[in-house]
DNA sequence: TCTCATTTGTTCGTATGTATC
DNA sequence: AGATACATACGAACAAATGAG
């Protein structure tokens, strides 16, 4: 199991925001207010409270990723990098 | 071991239907033909005989749990359902 | 009790085609 | 036309449960 399920994920299909950059808003603000991690949700965990299919949550996270606030192993999970 | 092998099924990767429904359609008319069962062949045992990976073999019996014609143990196998 | 092989479960990574905006 | 999103499938690694020995 990866991590908590988090009910502070609301996607708004209505929104002019596209649904990967509200996730990945969503998500950064979760993790940097200590309620997301140390493990992120798995992807299909955030596909089934999110509505959002794979390929979206992946996007989302990857601009995680690239900020440097998380990392993925594969096979594991996504975690919240601590420094 | 699992099940044993079954050589009634056959995938067509050029079929319009996709290959997750046309393998829970297969499994479905083989265990009610009386030519499936009592238990499933395993993953990998599939994997091999059809040549679909884990995660699509996964949702065709995802489907046939869902009927409740099938259910699986961990660590088992896959068993049809007697009732 | 311990180890090992088998089996199902979970997870991320990548690719392709289609539909929508 | 292009970007975004969806649906499906393939690939790979790791974890947990089970049973045999």
């Amino acid at each position: 199991m990866a991590g908590q399920t988090v009910d502070v994920i609301r996607i708004d299909p209505e929104s002019a925001a596209h649904p990967y950059l509200q996730l990945a808003d969503q998500l950064r603000a979760g993790i940097k207010a200590g309620e997301i991690g140390p493990v992120l949700p798995s992807i299909m965990q955030l596909t089934e409270e999110t509505g959002l299919v794979t390929g979206t949550i992946r996007r989302a996270i990857g601009i995680l990723v690239d900020e440097g606030l998380v990392y993925t192993v594969p096979g594991r999970g996504t975690f919240v990098r601590r420094d």
